[in-house]
DNA sequence: CTGAAAGCGCTTACAG
DNA sequence: CTGAAAGCGCTTACAG
């Protein structure tokens, strides 16, 4: 009766504790905290008993506060995913994927996108290193410091779509330069000369990478001219990648198929050969890398290098696990998986 | 000298704890804890003192156990967000610009997409719950009870894009009724007689009030058929929408516009009406609600009814700042802004 | 102007 | 088979 009473009352509290709970059970909170964790055999815990604790909690609807347990055990269930920008649609691509794989593990995940700003970047890893048992980090050049510390202090990082060459930090990559070597050797089996590429500042291993594929292959086809290509300086608004996308464009107009390497960098391209009246796949081919809805819907279809996302969160999640449980301690140093080259109508 | 000693020791290691940081001064770790927190007045901590200790945790670059600032306060400066799909085009978006606005009043944002599963939704909030400081969520019907149990602990809680009828928690929304009955408008002007809607079976408030919209503007142009109306049946797979709504376009040869009731269903509407070889506007005018890249990109270019991603965002973290501050206590209902029809080629 | 002490809610060795 | 106690790293009233 009384305790029928006490289960009524403490069903409308708000903050229940594990005291809250053992006494409502007439037991220690040490016997709850063993049910809690699964931990029934360890603290020797008669299976009535067990069940009974479990049916209180289930009615209370008691939840362990996770600060306690993370104090408690150092462990914080929650892993920092920290990229270059959520909203871009290949990140948050790679979000949802990294979210699934940690939800079926138990683990949270906070995201934090950097911009390319390296400070960001660096006061983010600092900021989060004690909230968080691990990170997955696409990281900027700037960002090695941070990362670097990161390794030292112990903490599990994999590091996804880029890496510090030379650094011995897990990573999971894309095979670009194989990508792109194969990619524009299709531009080239299909009767293309001059063929642009369309690319970033290059301070970022995987540009670089994806142009050494590109460069590597025209060479061997002795079709390579330096001034095919352009680097596009960084800028915050979206027209200024297309304005230089025009110039460039309108001062090569022997450029007979052009080569964008990423996707937003196809995207704007796309935008502007349609201002210049260009026929794909007639007047200009076109290839990108990573797909995007866009490419898969524009007329005609873009034919694109795609990099298998889900495939590349599931060995993030995985390596980063490896490492956070102590196993696989000596983790392997990364992993590089292939992409595809998905032909559409635009070569 | 020892203290030197001391400090190059200290720099080395991986975990200080503020009471490290107070050997190092020769301090109280309640001293450091004024510093730390800008409370220098309070504990009357002498200017030069407190540099002294600035100093040393700029040295060691100490960091607070997050777990225990949270267990001693209560707060874990973290938010919960619940989308239906972070990998979506317009929750990315939304998740971008609500961690922008975090990160400026120092919070991190951990996210949860609910895929529209009621069961994945309410487990979320309740794991969540002791985790993070308030919830900015989409919330699908079925998680009203979770919500409610929020509210009643008083957990605060901003609900963005959707909302529960009629009941009283804080809302960011778009004024989908009006912003769609202007949209329809804007085609009956055009001199589109036979518009049809293609929108998701009907369980959720946001696209209930667009199909209100989209019926009270024909209704009262008399141009209103109840057959024209086309309710997708849910499913994880692109392509039975895109069959689905190239089904209902056979049966209905005479629909001379079409409005799509979100970006998703509007993509899949594009490659269904290139399938069928319809001209946009020619034979067939094109509205879709949500802007997307493809949007601006396809040929034709497609007029959309825009929501403020960013001032939803901005929004909803100031009403949730609000309740977390206590505040703007008695929180308003809730907002109402305005999605902007974007004019472009389709129509 | 500064320090000692209590306590946030857990988990886990330890004692029985 | 079960409970009392220590301690994770902080913050904050309190005493001086």
């Amino acid at each position: 009766m009384h305790q029928n009473f006490s289960a009524f009352f403490f069903l409308h509290m708000n903050n229940l504790s594990i005291k809250d709970i053992a006494r409502l059970a007439g037991v220690a909170p040490s016997t709850v905290s063993f049910v809690i964790n699964g931990k029934e055999k360890e603290g020797r815990i008669s299976t009535q008993l067990a069940a009974k604790i479990q049916k209180i909690i289930q009615k209370t609807g008691y939840q362990p506060n996770r600060s306690a347990v993370s104090l408690r055990t150092g462990k914080t269930n929650m892993i920092g995913l920290i990229v270059e920008d959520i909203s871009n649609s290949f990140f948050s691509q790679l979000a949802k994927s990294i979210e699934d794989m940690a939800y079926k593990i138990g683990y949270k995940v906070v995201y934090c996108s950097t911009e390319n700003d390296n400070k960001k970047g660096a006061e983010l890893i600092q900021m989060l290193h004690k909230q968080v048992d691990g990170f997955i980090i696409t990281p900027s050049k700037g960002m090695k410091q941070a990362v670097l510390k990161l390794k030292k202090n112990k903490k599990p990082v994999v590091l996804i779509d880029r890496y510090f060459p030379g650094v011995n930090i897990p990573y999971v990559l894309v095979d670009n330069f194989t990508a792109v070597k194969n990619g524009v050797n299709y531009l080239v089996n299909a009767g293309y000369k001059n063929i642009s590429i369309i690319t970033t500042a290059v301070d970022q291993v995987q540009m670089q990478e994806r142009e050494s594929g590109y460069i590597q292959c025209l060479k061997e086809n002795t079709l390579y001219h330096p001034t095919y290509t352009l680097h596009l300086k960084f800028s915050p608004s979206e027209d200024s990648y297309a304005n230089q996308i025009k110039k460039f464009l309108l001062k090569h107009p022997k450029t007979d198929a052009v080569f964008f390497a990423t996707n937003y960098l196809g995207i704007q391209g796309l935008k502007v050969l349609k201002e210049l009246g260009k026929r794909i796949p007639e007047d200009i081919g076109v290839l990108s890398f990573d797909d995007h809805d866009i490419f898969k819907l524009y007329s005609p279809a873009i034919t694109v290098i795609n990099q298998p996302i889900a495939e590349m969160a599931e060995k993030s999640v995985e390596m980063l696990t490896k490492q956070m449980d102590g196993t696989g301690a000596p983790a392997q140093k990364g992993i590089l998986l292939n992409a595809e080259l998905i032909v559409r109508e635009s070569v």
